[in-house]
DNA sequence: ATGAAAGCGCTAACAC
DNA sequence: GTGTTAGCGCTTTCAT
């Protein structure tokens, strides 16, 4: 690979003065600006960035980090597609690592980091309490957290406005009549999930329906775990006419269970999901469901970050991004359905 | 952040001391190296991976480059997922960028490539016939190429063993009673989907049962495309007993259109898809489908990708990874579907 | 407007 | 065993 030197060489001029023509300065002759173009265009000339890295001290190098499923979570794929695409618009690269599991020897990561001297980190997935939080925080390193509500000194967090969509979700059934609403849940200690309960909690409150604890169930994230639940659901109330879960993914969990005891839907159970991935839409019948904007989120939060690393003083508000109803076909109006169930 | 002259002064000894300890080089007293291991931990050192790289003209880092949907294919998540941990266990890093489509201004990623000296590439989705191919071949940087056909001195490819598949899910079929069996096919240059209708054509060969060149069909890779397929299937034969489709969201998309047009998978028609991603088995009905294996196709890209860099002469021959037949229940044997259709 | 030279943090060849 | 030193490819004063 060519070098400066062999730029300067081939131009007959000097090392600096190839620096500078790289570098945009204005202090060039025309003339000689053009030998260097033409000299570097001819060797196929191509900066070295560690080289400029070192001397800068800045690798132009920013992590992105999944926690758990990461890419494997459909709703994550969107946020990373976003963020690689705004990170590299912004002149800069993302290193993509996993922490697939808690167990997982996160160590080697944190080590990469720093060797690296990435500029920044997008943190996906970090679950509440998990000893990485520490790690990260320590690092001094600039973090934009996505799906975490994290506060500190040149620390981001953005995530969905989960209580507004879990409350439209809610409100939407109670609207269409239903009062026996469950909400399958994820057990998760984050504060989205929580925000989501709140919104759901709120919806009744709106509608003067008390809010039946029978009818609230925490699971897992995989389909089965959906599945599960509103089995677990129909053992405890045979009366339940709608199901919020709290994704797409236990939506369909949640489906596949009413499809097994000959339910149908929306006739006879209504279901709702969060998160509206790609499949929501294809779903039979196609899934009621709040939409968030990954994409967006990606491109937010990697703006915000970049926005952090070019102002050593600035340190975002925690960034909510707006969730939508996707009303589809998986909601209807209330009907009983206590004669079919207690028949079956 | 500590350099190595503040280890060296902290444990009272020189500079390539250290640097003889951080490179586990044997040649040094005990108990100097405890001082300064003593000293690293103190001050948390990291060596500065740009100053060892310039020295040694390595960059430890990969660039995954994903063409159009890249992330947002359901089969190659599987493959990032692979190629990320195992690039990570070989002590490297793995930069994304993606190319979202074929007229997106693609030279910032080559300059990128170029400016941060990538010790190699891997390449997904590359439509054949792409402008980039050139320009990554003309790279020299050792790259190894996922789902094309490509060779050359310092080049890999893996694929699935697409003919097999093909003809492994066409042979189900075949066995089954089928003998109009439509393929859906993606119209793609790529070799991959060639093979895949070889291995149609060879299974239909095995049973001597006649090619009907009605029955197949080129279409995109969207799931309505799918749909649009099925729909003009029938106009042209309504006498189809089975689609073959050469993935599993065409699969999907076929099936949308054979339940509006009131027909049951698989008692009236049976459906077979290709690539086995995770919703393949919540289908209703569960999918037949061809897996294909992405972790393994990822770790296997990294790992060649890996020994090529560390061994100059090395250049892997193409790589075929097994696919396997996962019979579920979108398929069943033929029945006649005649009187249903010509009454519909 | 251009060039000489110092030095970013490290490795490696060579002294001692 | 340990230290000295040159230099990787670049940016950046500071001269001229």
């Amino acid at each position: 690979m060519p070098t400066l030197r062999d730029v300067a060489r081939l131009a007959g001029v000097s090392i600096s003065t190839v620096s500078h023509v790289l570098n945009k300065y204005d202090d060039i002759n025309e003339e000689t600006r053009q030998k260097v173009l033409a000299a570097i265009k001819k060797l196929d000339y191509h900066a070295n960035s560690m080289a400029r890295g070192l001397i800068k001290n800045k690798s132009s190098l920013i992590g992105l980090i999944l926690f758990g499923e990461g890419i494997g979570h459909p709703f994550f794929h969107q946020v990373v597609r976003g963020t690689i695409d705004e990170v590299e618009k912004r002149d800069r690269n993302a290193i993509l690592s996993t922490v697939p599991h808690d167990g997982y020897e996160a160590a080697p990561i944190f080590r990469k980091m720093h060797e690296h001297r990435l500029e920044g980190l997008i943190v996906l997935g970090l679950p509440e309490g998990h000893a990485a939080m520490a790690r990260i925080l320590n690092s001094k390193i600039p973090t934009l957290f996505v799906d975490a509500v994290v506060e500190g000194e040149r620390i981001g967090s953005i995530r969905s406005d989960n209580f507004r969509g879990a409350f439209l979700a809610t409100d939407h059934l109670l609207q269409l009549g239903h009062t026996r609403i469950a909400f399958v849940n994820e057990a998760s200690e984050a504060a989205i999930f929580e925000e989501r309960f709140r919104g759901y909690l709120a919806a009744h409150e709106k509608w003067g329906v008390e809010f039946n604890p029978a009818l609230y169930i925490k699971t897992g994230n995989y389909r089965v775990e959906g599945y599960r639940a509103a089995r677990e659901l129909f053992e405890r109330d045979r009366q339940v006419t709608a199901i919020f879960a709290s994704s797409d993914r236990l939506a369909f969990g949640v489906m596949d269970e009413l499809r097994r005891a000959g339910l149908q839907v929306p006739q006879d159970v209504s279901v709702v999901g969060f998160d509206d991935i790609e499949l929501a839409c294809f779903a039979n019948p196609p899934l009621t469901t709040v939409r968030q904007n990954g994409n967006l989120m990606g491109e937010r939060a990697a703006k915000e970050l970049v926005a952090m690393l070019e102002d050593p003083e600035y340190t975002p508000a925690p960034i909510l991004i707006d969730t939508e109803l996707m009303v589809r076909e998986s909601t209807g109006p209330v009907r009983g359905i206590n004669a079919r169930l207690s028949s079956a």
